[in-house]
DNA sequence: ATATGACCAAATTTGTAATTCTGGTCAATA
DNA sequence: TATTGACCAGAATTACAAATTTGGTCATAT
């Protein structure tokens, strides 16, 4: 990795790590640099702007989450059904504090860029015409890796309330004797696994060639909106 | 129904309407008593203050869900399986705009009544022991009515998670195109059937017992609750 | 050629005095 | 006796100037 790359990856480490402390409206470039161990110049040098120092991050975060995912799925070796790639899903999402920050639009770390009229969310939204998980569910069906008699708009739906809810939940519903994550995250993957294997299990390898599938496009479009981005 | 009584239901009635719509903070007692044509005066002789009539109504609230809650599961022929029971408890929640507030504790609608260091919420949290969604579980499994290879704790929380997204994702996530919510509900239905579901299906009549015995200690529960709030 | 940090205009926050609003009371009324 | 709404003290909001902070720049240093 070049020198120039490594103190570009410096400072975005930084700020993830401040972004999910102090949150987007507290955390100023001065700390960043300060975070970074660079100065305030060089971070201009990387950036444009604060914005987009934080859009490249939300991009490169989305984009470690997605190689994260695909790693434990070949780690797995169920890793072919849906449910195991779901919960691996959830595994990756989990594993990274911004990353589900993101996910659950959290106004505590996003801050007042969410409030910002063509935001990296609003675009993104507008962009994609159906959402990522129907896909992926609908790509799993069609390939027999999810019964035909459940509707892929539906469960597409649940597992993102489930995704939602895994990250989201401690925020207003502080629970005593909540669970390990990982033991939510198991019994999940069980359900699923119950629920929406069809009868006589589903083809595992099938299921994995959809996802490089899946992944390539997705590297696809990160790498568009990482050039959108540079203008 | 005494007509002081009939008074007391119309003034909750009106404030749970503006409370829902615009707030505990934004909605004076001025409005309340406008909205349900009696003078201010005959608030304070109903309620000794603006939380007491907030509490009053809280508990109120959930009373009318653990009613209907029993009233659909009485009608539902699959009534006593605990996927049932389950799917009724959120068409109850989600029939009411106040109760699934209260259950997302949504900001928006609690306001300032959060801040207050021993609201309802928090008094009721420090009571319980463990959550009655855990006792609710427990309960059906040790009847039969949930495998026994499935950690209770862990389902009580998959299903607090889902109820819990099931009123709250909307606000965060706004999705396009959403499945209608009663198709969102048997979704996870069937799922649950699936999946927890013992072999040989689970004895009906026995969690059907269970409910009542439960609806008992709750409607207990409540009224003490009442009585509480009254000093 | 690269990197720095002093510097600046603009934005945000703070302090605070004036104003409005609101929960609660109670003398007057029906 | 039961009910009302004018009234009030304290809370909340507004207005706005002063002070501080911050995103971004660029002359200077390395």
């Amino acid at each position: 990795m070049s020198e120039n790359r490594e103190r570009q990856e410096r400072i975005l480490a930084a700020a993830a790590e401040l972004f999910v402390h102090y949150g987007y409206d507290k955390t100023t470039v001065d700390d960043i640099a300060r975070e970074a161990g660079v100065s305030k110049g060089a971070i201009y040098l990387h950036f444009k702007s604060k914005d987009e120092l934080f859009e490249t991050l939300l991009v490169s975060e989305m984009q470690t989450y997605a190689e994260k995912w695909l790693e434990l799925i070949d780690a797995d070796p169920k890793g072919g059904t849906l449910a195991a790639m779901y919960k691996n899903s959830l595994y990756a999402l989990n594993s990274s504090a911004f990353m589900a920050a993101m996910f659950k639009q959290d106004s505590r770390v996003l801050g007042n860029y969410l409030r910002k009229p063509d935001n990296f969310f609003r675009v993104m939204r507008d962009a994609q015409q159906e959402s990522e998980r129907y896909v992926f569910v609908k790509m799993m069906q069609d390939a027999g890796a999810l019964r035909k008699d459940m509707d892929a708009k539906v469960i597409a739906h649940i597992m993102d309330m489930l995704a939602y809810s895994l990250v989201g939940i401690d925020d207003v519903l502080p629970n005593q004797d909540k669970p390990p994550t990982e033991d939510i995250i198991e019994g999940i993957a069980e359900i699923m696994d119950r629920a929406l294997t069809p009868e006589g299990g589903g083809d595992s390898e099938a299921g994995k060639a959809i996802l490089q599938q899946i992944a390539e496009a997705s590297r696809q479009q990160l790498g568009i909106m990482k050039e959108a981005e540079q203008e």
